[in-house]
This record gives structure tokens, C-alpha cells and sequence, in this order.
DNA sequence: TTTTTAATGATATATAATATCGTTAAAGGA
DNA sequence: TCCTTTAACGATATTATATATCATTAAAAA
């Protein structure tokens, strides 16, 4: 099962780097239609995902909207703006030892987590008076 | 803006109560249709969004598939296994910890957060020997 | 009992993502 | 360089989850 390195592939690595602001698969898909209109939306889809899986990427599941897209792929945490919506990158100290005490407490292996904070960003907040 | 107690919300609620392991909307759906057939689904969906609201139940964003309820709804966090997919509660000692440390390194205010953690349950960890 | 209107059931629509399928082009060998 | 193989492509259909719309129904209060 090679795997092809297309101009496709590139395009979508290089948008994520781009945009760097965890960007979803439709702000990828809009800043490449730009340059390549032929480009298809299964195309990003299938590439971020593919990405993701070689460690190029991460892969951010928000819940309760779209996924995100981040080119830095190691060691953070995210938080989203309850208001505007941007994410932002939070660095947290012990971020792996949680998983540590998941595990004691249910006594399930291979332990992973996904974590997304909510809050109000200082610009929306001071917008807000 | 007056609240209704109808017949359709108690037998949401009583539905998630006996299910107890965090059911999905469909499955409440199901459990309630079989001896309600004329119930609607969006009525599930509307009456399970608005007990979470009241604080009656616990609204589990789940990354990547399908939201969940839960009828326990103070203090604790989810663990899904990524073979069967069942879900389990978690007690983390210091998981209020976390919003204040994001908190602190974001500047981002009234911080929350949603965690799910994934791993292999000791069952299927059996099962694969 | 009557009035008010929140909530209902049925259905349409929205959103995100994956699946299908015939075609194209990347990679390796001749 | 030119074939051959098949991963990946573009276009589109389908799935999954959830919300919106709207005429009708039934809770709650007068």
C-alpha cells in the first residue's frame, strides 16, 4: 500500500500551514478552490485525514461543530471562544498524566484523550464592556 | 417563558434514567417508541436538549459521533472504548484544576471544557487475548 | 370551561463527513 | 523514455446527526 505523494496532498499540507489558526475542512477546501478551482472538497477530506494518520497533522475533533486541522502536531491543548469562535493553543503541564489516572480508575489500557476548553476570549470579553 | 411538563419530557427523562449508560438520542428514541409508537423524534431531541438545560440531565458532547445523556449530572468525566464503544464514567481528583491552569495561560474567561477520554475496556482487552 | 401559547408530530432542511465509481496520474520497472 | 499498476482523483450520492418550519394539540392558568 505505497502511498503517492500528490500536488493534491501538498496543497492541503500547505494550507494548514497557512492558515495555522486550526483551520476546518471547508477553510482549507475554500483557500485552495482559490489557486485550483478543479480541486474537489473529497479530495481535502481525504487528504487531512490521510495526513493526519502520518502524524503531518492533528487532527482536532470539536465536539458539537467541525473538525480542525492543526499543523503543529504535538504537546497542546485547545480552547475555543464561546463567542467568535476562534481557537486558540493552551499548553497545560500535566495534560498526559490524566490519562495515567483514567486508566488506574476504569482499568482501561491504551488510554487517550480528546480535550477542548470553552470560554470568552479577552477581545470578545472586552467588546462585551 | 413558561415551562410544560408533558407526558413526552417524563418519559425522556425516566428513558435516560433506565438506560442509565449514557444513551445516545436515538436510543432513548427507541427505548420510549416501543410502547409510545407516536412519539416524534425531535421531540426527543427537543426534550433531551432542554432537561440538559434545566440541569435535570448532563449533555456529553461526544468528538466524533454521536452526543450522549447522562443521568448523573455533577463531578465526573467519560471514558469510550474504541472497540465496543461502550461508555464509562471517570472520577478525576482535580479535573476543575484544568479550567483554571487554561484559564491562566489564555487570558480567556468563564473557562470550561469538554474531555473524553478513549481506550480499550478490559473486556475487549481480554477478548483479543 | 375557555383562553393562551409552549410543545408536539411530521417533515424539510442543514451540516459534516464518508462511500461509490469511472477516470487520471504517480511511481517503479522494462 | 514508455509501459504498467493502482493509489488517488473529481464528481456526486449517501449517511449520520441535528435543527428548523409549521399546522395542530394539549398544558397551565384565568
Amino acid at each position: 500500500m505505497e502511498r503517492r505523494n500528490t500536488i493534491q496532498k501538498q496543497l492541503v499540507l500547505q494550507a494548514v500551514g497557512e492558515l495555522a489558526d486550526h483551520p476546518t475542512a471547508e477553510e482549507v477546501y475554500e483557500l485552495i478552490v482559490r489557486d485550483h478551482p478543479t480541486i474537489s472538497k473529497a479530495t481535502v477530506y481525504r487528504n487531512l485525514a490521510s495526513l493526519s494518520e502520518d502524524g503531518l497533522l492533528r487532527h482536532i475533533k470539536m465536539p458539537g461543530g467541525a473538525d480542525r486541522f492543526d499543523h503543529q502536531t504535538f504537546g497542546h491543548n485547545h480552547i475555543e471562544c464561546t463567542v467568535c469562535g476562534r481557537v486558540e493553543d493552551v499548553r497545560l503541564s500535566d495534560a498526559a498524566a490524566l490519562d495515567a489516572q483514567a486508566a488506574r480508575e476504569t482499568g482501561f489500557t491504551a488510554v487517550g484523550h480528546d480535550i477542548v476548553f470553552r470560554g470568552v476570549c479577552p477581545g470578545c470579553a472586552n467588546k462585551r464592556h
